[in-house]
This record gives C-alpha cells, structure tokens and sequence, in this order.
DNA sequence: AATACATTTTCAAACGTTTGAAATAATTTG
DNA sequence: CAAATTATTTCAAACGTTTGAAAATGTATT
C-alpha cells in the first residue's frame, strides 16, 4: 500500500546524503565511510529497499537470467534435467526462465523473442521436433549471447555448443546386456525419425549386434512415436510372424514397454512375462508393475542439465570462446531391476 | 558478433531522425507520418531490432512478468497446473517465470526475494509445507503486488486470495462411490498433517460415511507423508487387525495406492485382488497396472492454474480490489476407470 | 599555517525506453 | 497571402541504478 517506492533516491532524500553514496555504501564500496554504510543499510533494511533489477539490468547491460526453452514439463526428463540446472544457475547467481514451446515451432519463437528481448545472459534449449531453421535462435549468437543446445539438438549443424546423453551407449549396453542373458532375438522399438537421437540409439543397437555377432533382422526392428495406437500397431508387426517373434525389447522410451506388455498379456501371448524388456527412462512406477522391465536405461537428466549449465556459465564468461564449438557426452547408466 | 547493440538511438541516427519518432514509429503512434512509418519499421526488421525490456520495464513501472512458486516441478499436479497459468498469461501478453521451493523455507525465501527484485507485476504461489510465516509474501502485496494462493496456502489466513481444489466435494464424492457399491469398512490414508487440504479431505470423508449411515472407525484411519516407509507402515496398521480389515482404501494420494496394492499382494493378502481404491491423482500410469484403482479424484490441475491466473489477472488490472479478499473453489471430477 | 596527502562524498553521465509539451512543417481557409 | 488549422517531428524529462572523475573534507607533515 506503499505509493512512493522505496528506492535509492529515497532513501537517500530520507538520509541527506546523495544516491551515490547510498548506492555504493550498499554495495559496499571500500570509499564509503563504515559509519555511513551502516546508517545506509540500516535504512534500507527498515524501509524494505528492493533494488529494482531493471535498472541494474539496464545499466549493465546483463540480465543474470538464463532462459531455457523445451517441449514440456510433463516429460520427466525435461523437468529433472531442470534440478541439474537450476541448482548450478543459483550457486552462480543466475536465475532461470522457463519456457515451453509445447513442441510447436510457432510457440519455440515466441519464447526465444521474448526471452531475447529480456536479455537474457545465456539460452539453453531442447528444440522442438519440427525445428529446421535456426533464425530465431541464431539471433542470440549475432548478439554475443551464448546458446547450448541439449538433447534435442541439429544433429547435421556443427556449429553450435551441445550437450548430449550418450544414447548410443546407452542402447549398446542395454542390448548387450540381454545379448549376455543369452537372447538371440531382440526387438528394437524406435522413436520419431526426426528427433537426432533416434538414429544413435538404433546403431547402438546395431553396433552391439554386430560385436556379438548376431545378425540383424530387419523385422526385428519397428519405429512408433509419442502416440499410443502407433506403438500398439509396431508392437503387432514385431509379434505378428508366429515362428520368429521377439523375446526380448529394447524400446527408445521406457512407456512403450508398459504398453507392449500391456498388449501382450491383452492378446494372451503365451510368453508375455517371460518376455525381457529394457526402455530408456528410470520410471519410479516401474516398481508397481506385475512384470516390469529387466532393467532401466537410465538418462542422467540432472547430469545432462548441468554439464549444459556449466558450459553456458563458461560462454559467458568468455573461458571458452563462442566459436569454439563443444559437444559434452553424458554417458547412461543401465539400472538392473532386481525386485 | 554485431557489437554496437541495435538500439532505438542507433536506428534515430541510420534514419537521421530523432529518438522518439523511431520509437512512435515503432508504437505506431497515429500522428506519425504513415511513410515515415513504414522506413523505421523496415530498418527496425532489417537491423534486427530487439526492444529491450529491462528499459522499458523500467520506464513503465511494471514487468509484464508473472511469478509462479511452487515446491518441485517434479510433481504431475503442479506442472499440469502450470499449463493453464501459462496459457492465459501469454493470451494476455504476460510471461511467466517458475521458481522452485522444494519445499523448503529457505528457498522459498530466496525465490520470492528475486521475483520481488524482477518486479514481478503478480504472484502465484504453492507454499511450502513449512511456510508459517508470511513476512517474505506480504512484501509484495505491500508494494501493491497482487499474490494468489493456490493449492497449498496458509489455511488459518482469511486475507489473501485462494485458488483451491475442492478436496472436501473429491473426497466426499470417491467414498460415496466406495459406499454405493457395498463397501462397510473403507479405510482413509491421509497425508502430511501441516499442509492444509488434508483436513479437508478427511472431513469429506468422514462426512460421506455420516450421510450415510456408517460409523466411522478410528481403526480404518491412518497418515503418511511422501516418504514411501511411512506409507508402507501406515498400510500394515491398517491391516495388522485380522478380523476388521478394510475392503475399500481412499487415498490422499494416488501412489500411496501403489504401495498399498504392491504390499498387500507381496503379504499374499488374501484379497488383495479384491480391495477397491481411489486416491487423488490421475495418473495415466494406472493403465499399465494388474490391480487398478478402481477410479480417481481427477484434480483439474490446469483448471485451478486458470483460475489463478485468472483471478491474478483481475487483481492486476484492478476489476477486482486487492482488498476483497476472494476464495475460489475447482471441483473434482471422479474419473471412473473401467479397464 | 601552509602544504601535501588520504579519506569520504558528490557530480554527472550513462544504460534504452516512453510520452506530454513544444516546435516545426504542411495544408487549408477566408 | 497572411492567418488559422492540422499534421508531423523533436525536445526534454523521467524511470532507478552504477561508477569514474571531481570536489570536499579531514589529517598529517614540515
């Protein structure tokens, strides 16, 4: 209910002393006389003195925010890569600003203008899966503002700073490990083609065939999206030939595989829970399932969002350069379920 | 890599024009010269032109920015919340910056302190669950801030605006349900004492019970938190008495389900099978369960961010006296699940 | 007491916008 | 064609800070 706002000149007026010294007794400058910073700060603290961070802004021309755009907040992976994030942007008096762009171009340039009109100090971003012009990102690097690209990222662009979980590893490993528990023929359930991960995940597959040598059977191999009925349907291809079916999973998201087992024991396939399966994901749930997956390849979402964070806090200030193009790998972890 | 920054000043001078033209050229002022117009926006668009927000923020007295502080954005209700915040905030030319408490205090303080120094123009909060004090939060409305509360607010405290769920009518509505299909001894699982809403639920229970003729049974009543051992002990009170066992659980919670129903059918209860639950939630999980909850209290989360934002809103503009404190009630919806 | 030096405070400009009032230019009117 | 009107542009102050340079004050030295 305060109409005049307590600000520098206030309390100065209040003092009789001049902004400057108000200013900097604030902040502490070696100049200013202790009595009077104390008298000052006193002041300030009474009167609730808030500096207005517009002004700062203004006059220093930085914003200590750093903007993050992705798809959503309903994804886990988004929002633990967040915790990783945040906990280093604070220790480093940065703030953040969250952005959504709900995978949708349209809504991704939205955010990016107005996160660039707050001037912000630094952007990390997933992009959204339909993003192939980088105009509207782009647009911070002319301006000397850093951008770090995780997860989602332009896999055939060079020319930007990333940072990535090791999805190729992660899926070597998943399917080495059901290749050592003496499976010989294991599905590969992949994602959106246009998402840059996909294609690293299925030579992991691949790759890890080929070093045990397996062979490759191509209907083995289905692709589905975020959308249930396509995953049921790839799940029908994988099980439709009644001699070769799978008998184990490798999945590119761990929620395919609560649909694929849901399906199997659906169709009453008679081996629905022998079946072993190994998705992408750490899914807390997964300790609620009758027959859950054999174990979790695990993402390391808060390691991703710090590896990014601290990358970007290294752009700004200027110990890496900007052109000087980096690409962090944050390796998985394959997590065993041994209920 | 442009370092002279494209500023209103910079393009007065391309244009050899004064500052304020460009700008009411830019604003589309209508005593600026359509031609005159139509040269400043081109170079504007050409030049790149960002306003910069700190700048006018600071002329304009106000951020266009909203608030938000909530405990984690882990939890499925508050970022589903956040949607429909977002989605009017931006409708109306609002931005949103999210802060995380994790429930603690301290950091809620912290949060509340950058969001005062950014000069946010309103507030939404989820308090955390030991927020007793309020010093930190009427700052704001001190300086004419309008803050909503929503979900979890200070229960005692008439004097401040609420946006709730309507946990009593939810909880009422999912024992009737129970009763109404022939269940005499339901058991209640409440949550964390200091955080409001759990009364609410409890009283909705036991009002249900009441209006319609079952005697309520201290037996049939146990508490957690959001710690999974407590869960699983309160589980085991509820079932230690062989004789008086419950057949029907409504949960705070919807996960507390899932340690139940995973505890029971580990015991081999012997009706584990048989025991129908509802708790709060509405997770798309439940599909992939053996033992489904038999319906749940579906929360509306996007319909109480509206509603926040909403009211918020309204506050802002001042349709609606900061003063006149007001109280908004969603309604739950009991989301039947017939698999 | 005059000078030198150190300590402390103030001045003034800058950051990038907005906007009412004043100034200027262009057009109409009698 | 001068005066009155209207259209367009510019001036200047303000928003709340920061900060190097200049000014003022205080203290020590000879």
């Amino acid at each position: 209910m305060n109409n005049t706002p307590v600000t520098l000149k206030f309390l100065a007026e209040k003092l009789k002393m001049s902004v400057s010294t108000v200013s900097k007794a604030l902040n502490n400058y070696p100049t200013i006389n202790e009595y009077t910073k104390n008298r000052v700060q006193e002041m300030a603290r009474d009167l609730h003195f808030t500096p207005n961070k517009s002004a700062i802004n203004l006059k220093e021309r930085k914003s200590r925010i750093i903007g993050i755009i992705l798809p959503n907040l309903l994804d886990h992976f988004f929002t633990r890569s967040i915790y990783g994030v945040e906990q280093f942007a604070t220790k480093n008096g940065y703030n953040i600003i969250i952005s959504q762009s709900h995978d949708d171009l349209q809504k991704e340039i939205q955010s990016a203008d107005m996160l660039l009109r707050s001037r912000v100090d630094g952007l990390i971003i997933a992009i959204s899966k339909n993003t192939q012009d980088f105009a509207h990102l782009n647009q911070f690097e002319n301006l000397g503002i850093p951008v770090v690209y995780y997860t989602r990222n332009p896999s055939f662009n060079l020319n930007c700073h990333k940072v990535l979980g090791n999805t190729f590893q992660g899926c070597y490993q998943a399917t080495k490990f059901l290749i050592d528990r003496g499976h010989k023929k294991i599905a590969y359930i992949g994602g959106p083609k246009m998402i840059n991960f996909t294609h690293d995940r299925f030579n992991g597959y691949i790759n890890a065939l080929k070093d045990n040598h397996l062979s490759f059977d191509a209907n083995l191999v289905a692709y589905t999206d975020f959308d249930r009925e396509n995953t049921i349907s790839a799940i029908q291809n994988l099980f439709s030939a009644d001699d070769n079916t799978p008998t184990a999973i490798v999945a590119f998201k761990e929620h395919i595989l609560f649909d694929a087992i849901k399906y199997l024991r659906h169709i009453k396939h008679p081996q629905f829970n022998k079946i072993e399966c190994i998705g992408f994901g750490n899914n807390s749930f997964i300790n609620y399932l009758d027959t859950p997956p054999i174990a979790s390849v695990e993402e390391n979402p808060e390691s991703v969002g710090e590896n990014a964070i601290n990358l970007l806090l290294k752009l700004i200030n200027k110990e890496i350069d900007m052109e000087s193009y980096q690409k962090v790998m944050v390796d998985c972890k394959l997590i065993v379920h041994n209920d």
